[in-house]
RNA sequence: GCCCGGGUGGCGAAAUUGGUAGACGCAAGGGACUUAAAAUCCCUCGGUGGCAACACCGUACCGGUUCGAUUCCGGUCCCGGGCACCA
């Protein structure tokens, strides 16, 4: 007999022992079933859970448990994105080194996993600061060095001239170091640079492919590696400088407006602006000012646009006029060359700037429509035809753009291009804690890859932090080397990877992460790609595209058969918030896990938590709200839990009464619409909505039909009941595991509901004889009628018209019009 | 600033393809049981008017399309995510 009082916290340890003494999670390849891959992003072990973790591991807990209810092999595995920024201020602030600060979070975090009864195969564990993992970063890294996928360049970095240390974006508050507080510099570093612009056109149609992803983030990708086509076209410099200063090169999407240009800006850092400011001290101090502002984009976005003019003269290269050349701060080094062409009369931004510094406007647009145009106002940017531009008057944008495009090439001072706005991805990061960069600086030979043998070149942990940058620049220890190439002394680079680089490969490693000899073998071809993946929507575009990245690259070295894409299904989650802001420390309003699970145990826990808010939407945490969940589990378990009855047949074996099918109809309708919710939809709180509704019924039905004692209804009520009994206990499964594993034997199953299929709907138990429909006039709900399920159109016209309600709005007044559709609703249209 | 979302009762939400606005739950109020409390159960619960039947209004705001709009279109306001070195 079941103890009827719900007690969690035996019922919890108990299943955790039958999926731990049967190696429930453990998977291998099997090429009987269809496999199935849940990943949810691992987490940075930043010392403890909260909500935010809690939630996305549930969501993909409840899938991965679902799809193993319909009959898949089902991989869902966990790690550690465990290098990174924090375990650095953590070594600064305690004292501790990095290393062990991570390795000790990891064992909280896992055990607080635990806790959750979370299905992970947690063979397959792994961490990215183990060498065992960078070491197959860094020899991938040198494959793509040795296929010319990786160059160095010169790039600018946030400089703390205090601290002497480069600042993350994040460390940079108002323009000053977090920590000293000293105004930031721009400052050019050589840095790596992985070209996945060669990738851009690839990662741009393959959004089309991703069916399965959330519009939004396709948008977002798609916006963000920006291709658009254009003219890139060459500005003499007049006055006779010598190279690079002779001339300009401008990318334009608009070579419509060519003969409107008025002018022309560079960014502070072309070559154009230093010739200018050698010898203009004020130009000078401009441009150095534009060296305080940090490197985010949006700070460059958001400040007052200025510039400066040069002295300099553009030569116009179709109609050779001189126009001035201009400094503007809001012209970006990284796109486009560093210059643009202005066109104050069709740009906005143009115009603003012209109309400060009084440069001309010139028109060489006209509205082929009547939309207005008033140049006093703002610029015109709608497409028109040509004027005030010579030859090339009348033409549209189409005719123009080809017309400009054919001249330029006359004159060799342009062509046609294709420009992405998606930059090529900088790799090094002035950081102790990462992955080293496995390269050697040889004064005669370069930059030479450390030799495969040789790999890992490991992170020295035993370090002390005294907050001037990082450790590794003066470990002569590990710096100190010779050339692989000539033998001399050389020096080891001490810029590590960014971390976007372990977390682009690791859903991969999963599936073969005790391999020793390889970075992945056969079995990620059987287990890629990722059938569900989920996280955080602030991911939407860098990690999920330099994953995508890299799932090329592995496929271009031959170590992914089969797949061009990571994630085929993609579910961004929202975020937990309390008391309408997000759960954070320094609020002080988060939920610490451990004490709700102390509580009110797991599953309550889990289920509130899939039932607040559906996956996509934020969360708002509400106390009373888990309270809830708790009476629900305790109101479901004592009802099933103080029934003993065994049927011996399915209810479909036995003549229902009118009361009995209700249920039964109820039942698997619910079921049908919960299937949907968890396979389709993904709702899984509309889904728990819909077992608490069935609950309800069944409450009510218990509370009028006898379960037991001689009433001849007897034997279908209890059918019926522990039909529906059957199908809760399983739809909940995924939700509240512990809690259907107990009751699942309850109800007299000798395998344990974790080996349960998904229930199946009895489409016999869904037909009914009559349907309600409801009765609109004018669009106002005035009536309801029930109409036989097989009824035809005119019947239910006219059962409408007849009735009573409907009279009384229809009166006095002529019906022009009744729509009817089928099965829902009659709208009588009358005035 | 640019790109992408969101805004519905006191609160979390539902309404799936343009077709019954507010399912399900929380909170609140009332009642039952109890010596009492807890637990449990029952009833009410968008606003206004009305004894009631019922009527009118109502999905951030303004406008449009439609027989019909929370849903589609245009504009505005507010909130959130991202902007390449937080992860």
């Amino acid at each position: 007999m079941t103890d009827t009082s719900y007690s969690p916290r035996d019922i919890e340890a108990r299943a955790r022992q039958y999926w731990d003494e049967n190696d429930s999670f453990r998977v291998e390849e099997d090429d009987s079933r269809e496999k199935f891959y849940c990943l949810s992003m691992f987490p940075y072990p930043s010392g403890r859970l909260h909500m935010g973790h809690v939630r996305n591991y549930l969501i993909g807990d409840v899938i991965s448990r679902y799809q193993r209810m319909q009959g898949r092999n089902v991989l869902q595995p966990m790690g550690w994105d465990a290098f990174g920024l924090p375990a650095e201020n953590a070594a600064m602030q305690r004292g501790t080194a990095p290393a062990e600060w991570t390795w000790s979070n990891i064992d909280y975090m896992r055990d607080q996993l635990k806790q959750l009864g979370y299905a992970y195969d947690w063979n397959r564990e792994l961490a990215t600061c183990h060498p065992e993992y960078y070491r197959w970063e860094q020899w991938f890294f040198i494959r793509l060095f040795r296929k010319g996928l990786v160059y160095k360049k010169e790039a600018e970095v946030n400089w703390d001239p205090v601290d002497q240390t480069v600042l993350a974006n994040e460390q940079v508050v108002d323009g000053r170091g977090w920590r000293s507080g000293a105004m930031v510099e721009r400052r050019r570093i050589p840095q790596w640079f992985l070209r996945i612009t060669d990738y851009a056109q690839e990662l741009l149609d393959d959004l089309d492919k991703l069916e399965d992803w959330p519009e939004q983030v396709r948008t977002m990708q798609r916006n963000w590696i920006g291709r658009s086509e254009g003219i890139e076209l060459t500005f003499d410099i007049a006055g006779g400088h010598t190279a690079p200063c002779d001339r300009v090169t401008v990318y334009t999407t608009r070579p419509d407006t060519l003969m409107g240009v008025t002018y022309v800006a560079v960014a502070p850092q072309h070559p154009l602006a230093e010739l200018a400011a050698a010898d203009n001290p004020e130009l000078a101090a401009f441009i150095e000012e534009q060296q305080h502002i940090k490197t985010a984009e949006a700070d460059l976005a958001t400040m007052e646009k200025r510039g400066m003019d040069t002295g300099l003269q553009a030569v116009h290269p179709i109609s050779g006029e001189p126009v001035p050349v201009y400094v503007a701060n809001f012209v970006l080094m990284t796109y486009g060359g560093g210059a643009v062409m202005a066109v104050p009369a069709h740009d906005q931004r143009d115009y603003e700037f012209a109309r400060k510094y009084g440069i001309p406007i010139r028109q060489v647009v006209e509205a082929a429509d009547d939309n207005p145009c008033n140049l006093d106002e703002a610029a015109f940017t709608d497409k028109g035809l040509l004027i005030n531009s010579g030859e090339f008057d009348g033409l549209d944008f189409q005719q123009a753009f080809d017309a400009m495009e054919q001249r330029l090439r006359e004159l060799d001072r342009g062509h046609r291009t294709v420009n992405f706005r998606l930059r090529d991805w900088g790799v090094s990061r002035q950081r102790y804690w990462g992955a080293p960069i496995p390269m050697i600086n040889c004064g005669d030979c370069g930059a030479v890859p450390v030799p495969e043998d040789q790999l890992p070149v490991v992170l020295p942990e035993d370090v002390t932090f005294d907050g001037s940058g990082s450790p590794l620049k003066k470990m002569e220890s590990f710096i100190r080397t010779d050339c692989p190439s000539c033998g001399k002394a050389a020096e080891r680079e001490t810029d590590t990877f960014d971390t976007f680089m372990e977390s682009s490969w690791y859903y991969a490693r999963y599936a073969c992460p005790d391999q020793k000899e390889a970075m992945l073998d056969e079995r990620a071809s059987y287990w890629l790609p990722v059938d569900q993946y989920i996280g955080g929507i602030e991911h939407a575009i860098l990690h999920l595209l330099y994953a995508r990245f890299f799932h090329k690259l592995l496929r271009d070295e031959g170590l992914i058969q089969g797949s061009d894409e990571p994630f085929r299904r993609l579910l961004t989650q929202g975020m937990v918030l309390k008391d309408g802001s997000k759960m954070s420390k320094s609020k002080g309003n988060t939920v610490e896990p451990l004490a709700l699970i102390e509580q009110y145990g797991a599953d309550t826990v889990r289920l509130f938590t899939m039932f607040a808010a559906p996956p996509e939407q934020s969360l708002e945490w509400s106390d009373s709200g888990v309270e809830g969940s708790f009476r629900f589990l305790k109101k479901l378990w004592r009802m099933i839990a103080s029934d003993d009855y065994r049927p011996d047949g399915s209810p479909g074996d036995i003549d229902l009464n009118d009361e009995q099918k209700s249920l039964r109809l109820k039942t698997h309708s619910t079921l049908e619409k919960i299937s949907d919710d968890f396979g389709r939809r993904q709702t899984f709180n509309t889904a728990i909505a819909a077992v608490m509704e069935l609950v309800n019924t069944i409450g009510r039905f218990i509370d009028q039909y006898p379960l037991q004692g001689d009433d001849p209804q007897v034997a279908g009520n209890n059918a019926v009941v522990h039909e529906a009994y059957d199908i809760i206990v399983r739809v909940l499964a995924p939700i509240t595991p512990h809690f259907s594993h107990a009751l699942w034997h309850h109800l007299g199953h000798k395998k344990a509901v974790i080996d349960a299929r998904w229930p199946e709907v009895d489409r016999s138990a869904l037909q009914t004889d009559s349907v309600q429909i409801v009765v609109q006039v004018n669009g106002k709900l005035r009536a309801r009628i029930d109409v036989p399920s097989d009824a035809d159109r005119a019947t239910v016209e006219q059962s409408a018209l007849a009735h009573e309600h409907v009279g009384r709005f229809t009166e006095g007044k002529t019906v022009r019009k009744v729509i009817v559709v089928p099965g829902k609703l009659v709208n009588i249209v009358a005035n």
